[in-house]
DNA sequence: TGAATTTAGTACCAATCAGTCCATATATCA
DNA sequence: TGATATATGGACTGATTGGTACTAAATTCA
């Protein structure tokens, strides 16, 4: 066994709070205080465990990235084509248009907005997390050529970019309007280029 | 002529100096002394001129929204259609990928991300200033079915959101990657739609 | 000139920031 | 049991936060 006195939290637990916190307040406004709160530790428990803030938002992140990919990859298997899981991210994602959830919008691009080409780990971490959205929406847009639901001449790479923009815009739409109509004709004006 | 000292500073170029202070950090980040800093008036001329950070910071958004309205109306009328105006902004746009430009993003877009569903003024006028784009691009989106450039079948107004959307993606598309080839073929893509 | 009015400079404020330190508590191992 | 190792609670730090107060300076008007 390990020696000394054993933690009094869940590692996992507190990665998981913290990472609502820096979700609903974005990195720099997260103060520690809110952060310690949350995750229901003493200070010293979190510079013993996590080092520093960027630290910990950098497990927060990961986590974020974690479970959003692989739910995004759960749904995509379930999905009965590549095609039909891009298709109805979309249109589920505009119908939490007015939700609490869409308030929240997403924690990689609110981290790519507020930290954009800034220098340090958490910046260059929120750059990453965007990149593997878009190599998930590639391996799907390949996926639905070779199902073919989507034209092989058109170039993979371009379409999974182009599906991580619509994201990253639909997030930020849901941010301002609660309008849900809307949002989801936006939506699907969006899907047509993969007709 | 008005009683008392004269002021020492011209308040469009305070509020000029502060917009870009707010622009490249965000409301939370921008501290009272980098704007004051940045404005180059001393703090009492701020809280006197101003009131407070608040307030600054809803003068140097509708100063930026101001600016960028004025402009993208130029551009509608000096461009050779509505149409031709949508699609130049966008490709134009994606252009920018790498560029210092467009690693600020844009101010209101940047806002909305920050302050979403946030309650105060600040967040009041963020919002107003995205549904004030949408205006804007509802209008060119008529202009263009005038012209006999878009279906008029479409409505104007999930056509008009869908253009916020997408600008709104691109711009946080801009921050994450420098790749100039991709972002655009990723704005043609959107624009097929318009088709 | 001198009263009235407005701006400018700066010292100051309490609150909060991220982070450190250390005494104490709790475990393992010999 | 006692040496060793690790975790916890919370007091503390210096820096920074947004905002205020007060004095001095600069102007107009009578």
């Amino acid at each position: 066994m390990t020696r000394g006195r054993p933690l009094a939290f869940s590692p996992d637990q507190t990665t998981n709070a913290a990472m609502q916190v820096f979700w609903s307040q974005g990195y720099d406004s997260a103060s520690t205080r809110d952060l310690l709160d949350a995750m229901q530790i003493s200070r010293s428990s979190l510079y013993q465990a996590y080092g520093n803030k960027e630290q910990l938002f950098l497990e927060a992140l990961r986590r974020y990235r974690g479970n959003l990919l692989d739910r995004l990859e759960r749904r995509l298997v379930a999905a009965p084509s590549a095609r039909a899981f891009i298709e109805g991210l979309f249109v589920d994602t505009a119908t939490e248009a007015g939700s609490e959830r869409a308030a929240l919008g997403c924690l990689i691009f609110n981290s790519a907005s507020e930290l954009g080409q800034r220098e340090g780990l958490a910046a260059e971490e929120a750059r990453r997390s965007v990149e593997a959205i878009t190599a998930l929406f590639e391996r799907s847009v390949i996926s639905a050529q070779q199902q073919g639901d989507i034209d092989v001449q058109r170039d993979a790479r371009a379409l999974a970019t182009y599906l991580t923009m619509g994201m990253a815009g639909l997030r930020t739409l849901l941010k301002s309007t609660s309008d849900r109509a809307t949002a989801e004709a936006a939506a699907r004006l969006f899907l047509e280029p993969l007709h």
